[in-house]
DNA sequence: GCCGTTTTCGGCCCGACTGTTTTCAGTCG
């Protein structure tokens, strides 16, 4: 059983346990343990397989572990066995309604007996919902608006969706008198490959903050304003993109910003760390506990309006206590007020991030500068829309050292694939173009189909003709697990090959992976010195944050390539970048950073003519 | 349910906003 499986399970015994009351901290721990398992480059059954205690892992107890071995052994959990014969497991999905936690979604069941997403919108129409206590119409109204939501795009947007949808509303604020500074934080910031809304945040001078956030709601685009409060909005474009907009004072955006660029995980992990030395971190800044120790006078907490005469000068007076504001003007100061060194964005997943700043072994992040070629793009040839030269010289204008046209091999013919003859035809157009071509070095390659069994689209002289040649699957994604594992360790394990492209298949929010082991896969390319490819394509993505940490770990050669069927497609390579950061690629991991001449000595491993 | 250079018991991150209340619960991030 995959870990996602894993995680699901865990999450539907989570969710339920909820609704069925159960102690929060409870809860926490379920949803600590779901993130971490998700979070895992390695499979929890090979980890069991190879006798390692699940219990060492951090927040994994007895219970936990007791569980997840109970799923991976017999496919279920007794406890949640025991607890969908008292609650039925649908409501579940009902608590990912907008609006709707657990608590609401008990009361609608227990009061009104709905389970079902249908059912709900039914009780909403006919106005049944209004009248329940603790609900009211407006409740009901924001239910309507929320189902046929759900249901459409299930509240995820590619990140370079949310990109574009999101530009109307910067240019929209851009200037607007009282504004200081604007910057997009949250899970975009973080660089996140899909995100669920986008957090906004500015800081304003005094008195202006009203009017920022009157300006705020009259956006171009919006559809509706679903809260306008002193500090806090949030709107939803006609796209379906939420946006929250945060104004917040100047004197500490460093915590702020981090506090709002998140993620929840590494937030609670510094928040964690402060507390250990004696400091609380929030987004108005770092403090400092100024209260003495034992005294009564810190658990006044309701003098909202009274400071006491005998506190400094500096003094905070929060919701909790006083404390002494200790740094939070930039977010170096936050890092720093925990004794770490600033931790880039895209790390800040509670993967270990932590530890690392620590130890001063962060990454030394692959960056947009260190690529010199692209390795993967598509012409008119095959299903691209640009000539070879188009693509060629869009490459050069991006100060790229080299690039590989690969278009597609026969089997996939709605992509009109090439046969072996007109691969050599295009031989003979790759060849005219590089007469007439100064300043960038082009490789004449294919994207070759791994069809069923294995084997290669095209015959091996074909093969050996081409400077590079990369593989990949377009059919049969339905092969069971060891099936689709078999057929592609097979082509890996062919001589010819230099590349796995997007090796999971996935398209995001549209195609799920395939049954694959990629762990298997991964060791394979690395037994074969294959590399793998990081597909930056804003669709694909593919392989995924984790994966690339993983291919690290295992010491792979990772491409990163942008597929492009178009030549400004080609500037997809941003994304592919962002996603390259977020697993941890180093420059020197990367094919594509390698000067040329180490380029073609690496393609020349292989024996070719 | 997890965890331990404050603790094997008693903590567990923190704050804003809405809607339905008349002082606050629920939800969200």
């Amino acid at each position: 059983m995959e870990n996602i499986e894993v995680a699901r399970h865990l999450e539907e015994l989570a969710d339920l346990l909820e609704i069925q009351g159960a102690n929060p901290f409870r809860i926490r721990a379920y949803r600590n343990a779901i993130r971490l398992v998700r979070g895992l480059t390695r499979r929890l059954s090979d980890m069991v397989s190879a006798q390692e205690e699940l219990t060492d892992l951090p927040g994994i107890g007895a219970d936990l572990s007791g569980h997840i071995l109970e799923l991976l052994e017999t496919g279920k959990i007794s406890l949640l066995e025991e607890i969908v014969r008292d609650i039925p497991r649908e409501l579940a999905v009902l608590t990912r309604i907008e609006g709707l936690g657990p608590k609401k979604v008990a009361k609608l069941w227990k009061e009104l007996g709905i389970i079902s997403l249908d059912a709900l919108q039914e009780a909403a129409e006919v106005g049944r919902i209004a009248d329940l206590e603790g609900f009211g119409a407006k409740s009901q109204e924001k239910i309507l608006r929320a189902i046929p939501e759900f249901r459409s795009h299930q509240g995820r947007f590619l990140r370079s969706e949310a990109a574009n949808y999101l530009r109307p509303v910067l240019d929209h604020l851009e200037g607007f008198p009282g504004i200081i500074r604007m910057e997009v934080a949250g899970s975009y910031r973080r660089g996140v490959e899909t995100v669920g809304d986008v957090d906004l945040l500015v800081s304003a001078a005094g008195e202006s903050a009203r009017e920022v956030m009157e300006h705020f709601t009259r956006v171009p685009g919006v559809d509706r304003v679903e809260a306008r409060g002193e500090t806090k909005g949030r709107i939803v474009l006609r796209s379906g993109l939420p946006v929250d907009l945060r104004i917040l004072p100047e004197a500490t955006w460093g915590a702020a910003l981090h506090h709002f660029t998140g993620s929840k995980e590494h937030n609670v992990q510094m928040r964690a760390l402060a507390r250990a030395s004696g400091l609380r971190i929030s987004e108005y800044g770092v403090f400092r506990d100024s209260s003495p120790q034992g005294s009564s006078e810190s658990e006044d907490h309701d003098g909202d309006g009274g400071p006491d005469g005998a506190s400094a000068r500096d003094d905070f007076v929060g919701r909790d206590g006083v404390g002494v504001l200790e740094g939070g003007a930039t977010e170096e100061e936050v890092f720093a007020a925990v004794g770490l060194p600033w931790i880039p964005p895209v790390l800040r997943e509670g993967r270990g991030e932590i530890e690392a700043a620590r130890e001063a072994r962060l990454p030394n992040l692959v960056k947009l500068q260190d690529i010199r070629g692209d390795l993967h793009m598509h012409t008119m040839w095959s299903d691209g829309s640009g000539e070879i030269l188009e693509m060629a010289t869009a490459c050069r204008d991006r100060g790229y050292e080299y690039l590989a046209i690969t278009d597609h091999s026969r089997a996939v013919t709605v992509a009109r694939g090439l046969t072996p003859e007109r691969l050599r035809e295009q031989a003979g157009e790759i060849a005219t173009v590089r007469e007439g071509l100064e300043g960038i070095h082009l490789l004449h390659g294919c994207e070759v189909d791994i069809l069923k069994n294995g084997s290669l689209d095209l015959p091996d002289d074909v093969l050996e003709e081409l400077d590079i040649v990369l593989v990949a699957v377009h059919s049969h994604f339905n092969l069971d697990r060891k099936a689709q594992t078999d057929r592609v360790t097979r082509a890996l394990a062919h001589p010819m090959v230099d590349i796995l492209v997007h090796p999971t298949g996935r398209l995001l929010n549209r195609r799920e992976p395939f049954a694959i082991d990629l762990e298997a896969v991964l060791e394979a390319a690395a037994g074969h010195d294959v590399a793998v490819e990081l597909n930056a394509s804003p669709r694909r993505l593919d392989l995924n944050d984790r994966h690339l940490f993983r291919a690290r770990e295992l010491g792979l050669t990772v491409s990163i390539a942008t597929d492009a069927h178009a030549p400004d497609r080609l500037d997809h390579m941003v994304g592919g970048i962002l996603q390259a950061q977020r697993g941890w690629i180093e420059p020197g991991t990367v094919l594509n950073t390698r000067p040329f001449g180490e380029l073609k000595s690496w393609l020349r491993r292989r024996d070719r003519s």
